[in-house]
DNA sequence: GCGGATTTGTACGTATGTATG
DNA sequence: GCATACATACGTACAAATCCG
């Protein structure tokens, strides 16, 4: 349920960074397990109202924290926990 | 002398990874000092004749590598020698 | 194996905000 | 007050590899 996560337009909080926030807890949580796929751009895109612009700097950010993998020509797919940032 | 550096068009190499090695280059020689700032985006713009896009890519790379670094409203310096990558 | 749909990567343009100088 | 400079965010287009019926 995208609802559940809305991106606060009136936030000072730049978009990219709310949205690595709710991913990452929900990589975090189990909900995407390790070596399952997020959902595409253009799916993160129509599920969250955002540009792929804003899409694109959050998966960047969530690889460069060691959260998921980016391939190219077939997605962004969550790595091991060991991979993860400790604690 | 930016023709001194141009950027190939018709190459497979992304523009951006080529004007990376062009500005780290530089940085490397000497022609851009340590505490010294790089041209301003939209000069940089001017001089290789790419998109802002393109620039900022570049300016990001050379910044995690510990070449540069970019602080709002101010511009890009580069960083003390002991910051960059060694060999 | 073919062909279309999907998906990420690169690249461009534009607009607006905000802090700096 | 105004110009400069970077940050965020939107849009579009095309390429190339992959996936899938």
């Amino acid at each position: 349920m995208p609802d559940q996560d809305p991106i606060e337009r009136w936030s000072e909080e730049p978009y990219f960074l709310q949205l690595a926030r709710i991913l990452r807890r929900q990589i975090v949580n189990g909900e995407i397990e390790p070596g399952m796929p997020l959902p595409s751009e253009s799916h993160l895109q129509q599920e969250y109202g955002l540009s792929r612009w804003v899409i694109r700097r959050t998966l960047g950010i969530l690889a460069d924290e060691g959260y998921t993998r980016t391939v190219a020509k077939r997605g962004t797919v969550v790595r091991p926990r060991e991979d993860w940032p400790e604690s």
